[in-house]
DNA sequence: GTCGTTGGTCAACGCCCGTTGGCAAACATG
DNA sequence: CATGTTTGCCAACGGGCGTTGACCAACGAC
């Protein structure tokens, strides 16, 4: 989950923290717990409100430490820099489900209803939307997101695999506008829209864009 | 178009410059041409090139000075602060059609048609987009445009008026959908397609949320 | 008990930011 | 030419930022 921790830079980690137990071959825990184990998650979900409700750089390290009731030096031992800290806060994973096994009319409903589920229940994509209209790093990374997770998934699911980007990519824009419009911007009218409303407005798009042969 | 200078704060224009000639009741220019008309464009041309870019935050005063070629202390004097100088450059209009007088089978299609010139040939768009997506102050700056600008254009297009909220709000989830991955993401398949492929495939889901009958 | 390791605080550094006020040149007006 | 205004530059301010290193307390192994 912390694999690709240098996000922008190659400088990050100074002071990367090695597991000390050398495996006394006891348990098959590949790493000890530490003892600082709640202070880091505290640091992390702070991080993760922060950079989702300010943005990258309004939130501040200093008043992340603070939301997680510690110095701001110890953000910089545990994480190296500010990007570190943010490239462990926000590890986006879509949990995206088997798309071939989804009855072929019915993917438009599943992945709008898929999408809207982990877009209220994980503040990271808020964080990772907000941060990656604000930074170009940040683009890169929701591009990771969308070629590492989504792409895949589309590949196993349209009839063509060689349209898997274009039809990928269109419903990517229309279901970025809705969290846009809706968690970001708070454009009064989408957020007046119940779950089930929007599913149905935009599975049938979604549908056509995934399986609708081209126009 | 200066009218809402204020923006965020209300401390803003301390150095607000009333027009010096008393109207001599010359020619019928309301405010003469001062020296400085160069300097002050110079300033909001590079603002908008730098808000656009780099988002309100890393947009500095003194990287758009440099720009301008001019020194930091101009950009206040002229336009107050940070929040001004925004206010000032940064003033959306997106010309819209009367959609009353179109066919109503090609709404979709002259909707997106439009909003796609528009966002190419005037690179405020991108700028308010991102700093809708960083700051309070900017997404309540989009809400105004939805408000003010789509939803009088809206009314004058749905069948039932009183749907048209909800209408201009679906369709411009698609539609900053697309501008956010396109020009603000540069997800490469999203940038990859054409003007007459994005017309194609999003014309009809325009369509239907303006016109379509509520499913 | 002793001593290395870990968890944590504190004070400060250097930098860049928005912002301010003073001063010099260019101009306009009589 | 004399005077007031506009335009512009310069140097600095106060503050917040990311970041660093010294220092102390608690813990764990022997």
């Amino acid at each position: 989950m912390l694999a690709n921790a240098c996000w922008l830079t190659l400088a990050g980690m100074h002071h990367s923290q090695a597991p000390r137990t050398p495996e006394p071959s006891g348990p098959p825990a590949p790493t000890a717990a530490r003892r600082s184990d709640a202070t880091r998650a505290a640091i992390l979900d702070a991080a993760r409100e922060r950079f989702a409700t300010d943005g990258y750089e309004r939130a501040t390290i200093r008043a992340i430490a603070k939301d997680a009731g510690i110095d701001p030096s110890m953000v910089m031992r545990y994480y190296g820099n500010k990007e570190g800290l943010f490239a462990a806060a926000v590890s986006v994973d879509l949990r995206m489900p088997d798309l071939g096994a989804v009855p072929r009319d019915d993917l438009g409903r599943v992945l709008v209803t898929h999408f809207l589920a982990q877009w209220e229940e994980n503040e990271q994509l808020t964080a990772l939307l907000r941060v990656g209209a604000a930074n170009r790093a940040g683009a890169e990374r929701m591009q990771g997101v969308f070629r590492d997770q989504l792409l895949p998934a589309a590949r196993t699911a349209c009839p063509d695999p060689e349209q898997a980007p274009a039809r990928a990519a269109l419903a990517t824009t229309q279901l970025l506008g809705l969290a846009l419009t809706r968690y970001v911007l708070h454009l009064p009218p989408v957020a007046a829209l119940t779950r089930d409303e929007i599913v149905a407005w935009l599975g049938p798009t979604v549908q056509r864009y995934m399986v609708a042969p081209h126009p």
